[in-house]
RNA sequence: GCUCCCGUGGUGAAAUGGAUAUCACGUCUGGCUUCGAACCAGGAAGUGGGGGUUCGAUUCCCUCCGGGAGCACCA
């Protein structure tokens, strides 16, 4: 339907450039063109004239039973209403497609997305909840496009951080033994509260820090037994964490790769770049100099001879390259890190232009508070898990109030309500923008939020089970206004989905999921289903399974899941 | 100081240069003997200031004001 509108408008308009989609206002019409401004620029005549003279053409070509009306509105709006039959049609096509939404135009294209990022010995704080339910996303909807796509993740197992949460380790060394038979959450809590207690001392203690940077060393020549022990313990715990982690939040990564293992392929990297006059020593270390490309100096190998977190990542982009080789890379990192990236993809593309050019880097912002910055090293992160816990606490007895839902599968509903309403309210908005996050207010389970998304699936469920089973049906029967924007409404999907996979952005994946959503609420609301006569019911049966369909389809690639009852 | 990002109703967000700026929360009004009210219907309330480009600017350019991030050996 939306392909045939736009053949005749394109016929028209003699291709020029144009956008088709929903007018502002549903009585300005079901969809809309700005195609004449486009032929009024490339001609040279005023809009209002141009669409003039494309309503004749189309008016002209268009079949009757096709096209139903078409309005000129200044200053060069062309507006269209379809009939009712072309709407009919159009959901048993709908209706009738295999993998509906579904695209190949990226069929053959190897992605790689890496994203999460969470470093051992550190907590999984709300910001890599951000950069996962972003980074999955991305993945999902370039996947829906035929694209083949591996998810990658990437940690500091080496480096300051591990040095202070060893030393702090070291401080309550006979807790340790104990510890270690303790439960795994306790292991974690052991370690966090040993990182916090070392980053403190590192700021505020002379001596501490003496040792600390001493004890990065040792940690990264492996030369002490103790040193060695209790790292691979750390090591482990974290690691076990993260896996559980990434199983709760529907990520599975192809690889995940580790600061220590990228180190030598980032020092040969380094080493080539200075040969190759890129990279320059500069007060005992080596540099980029990024002023004259407008951007600023940073350090890739310190004054020490340790490679630093820019040399790594030379390290890192090879390897995948090696690993992959993709036809294109996307990193997703928190938007402090944007200018430094910049000055890295800058490197990347003196040293290895190849590889540079097929490098994106998105950013994203920050999970704030009201009242100021998180920050690990202080300890005042808000932790993942923390936050899941705090918002199945606030659902509650709420959900499965209406079923009896055993305790068991209470806790596996409140699971996905929870994630869902986290990740939808972070992937509903633009990803660069921060999210100021305020226990009481920000995620709320009304309105546009993940749980009415799922809640509008529930009830099409709920309907449909009720129903039993059903044929397919006459849609000449689809005729009330509410049936026909429903089905409008659904033949957006694939658009919203295409534009999503181009800007690598699933924003308005998720605007149109909710938009969809309230037209089916407002279907609900008004026309019954199965108390309908025979034929419409059937009808309408379809038309709530195929809603039901997209639905789940498009929360899917947002990383929601649905559930049947909630 | 330099670079980058951002400023939209009371609050949080949307709007590939398109119409009368869209939505949610909160607030006010109405709707459950009806396929699930985590819903639906309706009201009040908004683009930081000033210039410019354009048929058309929340969007692009300039400038001022305000907020955030980054800027040499952390990641």
């Amino acid at each position: 339907m939306l392909d045939r509108l736009r053949e005749l408008i394109s016929g028209a308009a003699k291709s020029a450039d144009f956008q088709l989609g929903e007018p502002e206002f549903p009585s300005l019409g079901h969809f809309t063109t700005n195609a004449a401004f486009a032929v009024a620029k490339r001609d040279g005549v005023k809009p209002i004239e141009a669409a003039g003279y494309l309503k004749t053409e189309i008016t002209a070509v268009a079949p009757k039973e096709f096209l139903a009306k078409i309005d000129v509105a200044p200053p060069g709006f062309l507006n269209f209403w379809l009939t009712p039959k072309a709407i009919q049609d159009n959901f048993a096509v709908i209706a009738g497609a295999k993998n509906y939404g579904l695209e190949q135009v990226l069929k053959g294209e190897k992605v790689i997305v890496e994203y999460t990022d969470p470093n051992p010995f550190k907590e999984f704080h709300i910001g890599h909840l951000m950069s996962n339910a972003i980074g999955e996303s991305i993945s999902r909807v370039i996947e829906t496009q035929g694209a083949e796509v591996q998810r990658l993740t990437y940690g500091g197992d080496v480096g300051l951080h591990v040095a202070k949460a060893v030393f702090g380790a070291l401080a309550e060394k006979k807790e340790i033994e104990s510890v270690r038979s303790k439960s795994e959450k306790e292991q974690l809590k052991f370690w966090a509260d040993a990182y916090v207690y070392g980053s403190s001392k590192y700021d505020d203690d002379e001596n501490s820090k003496k040792e600390i940077d001493e004890l990065n060393k040792t940690v990264f020549e492996k030369s002490d037994k103790e040193v060695n022990a209790l790292y691979d313990w750390g090591r482990e715990v974290s690691i076990k964490y993260f896996l559980e982690m990434f199983a709760r939040l529907g990520s599975r990564f192809a690889k995940n790769y580790w600061e220590s293992e990228v180190t030598e392929e980032g020092l040969r990297a380094v080493e080539n770049g200075l040969k190759k006059g890129i990279l320059e020593k500069s007060e005992g270390a080596i540099v980029f100099k990024g002023e004259p490309y407008g951007l600023h100096t940073r350090v890739f190998v310190n004054s020490k001879g340790i490679p630093t977190y820019e040399a790594k990542e030379l390290g890192l982009a090879i390897k995948k390259f090696k690993d992959f080789s993709f036809d294109r890379s996307i990193v997703v990192t928190a938007n402090e890190q944007s200018d430094y990236f910049r000055v890295l993809l800058k490197v990347m593309d003196l040293l290895m232009p190849d590889v540079a050019g097929k490098t994106v880097h998105i950013s994203h912002g920050m999970m704030r508070f009201a009242s100021g910055k998180m920050s690990s090293r202080k300890g005042n992160v808000i932790t993942a898990e923390a936050l899941l816990e705090q918002i199945k606490k606030k659902l509650g007895e709420r959900v499965g109030e209406e079923d009896d839902l055993s305790p068991a599968e209470r806790e596996v509903v409140t699971e996905k309500i929870a994630i869902g309403a986290v990740k939808y309210s972070i992937l509903r908005q633009s990803p660069g923008q921060d999210i100021v996050f305020d226990f009481e207010k920000s995620l709320s389970f009304e309105g546009d939020s993940g749980p009415y998304l799922q809640y509008a699936y529930v009830r099409a469920m709920n309907i449909l089970n009720k129903a039993g089973n059903f044929d397919k049906a006459d849609y000449g029967f689809l005729s009330s206004e509410e049936e026909l924007a429903l089905v409008r409404k659904l033949s957006l999907f694939p658009g919203a989905i295409s534009f999503a996979a181009e800007r690598l952005a699933v924003s308005g994946l998720a605007g149109y999921l909710y938009d969809l959503a309230r037209t089916v609420n407002r279907f609900y609301e008004r026309k019954p289903v199965l108390k309908a006569d025979r034929g419409v019911r059937e009808a309408r049966l379809n038309l709530v399974a195929v809603s039901a369909k997209v639905l789940r389809t498009g929360l899917n690639i947002l990383g929601i899941q649905t559930v049947d009852r909630m």
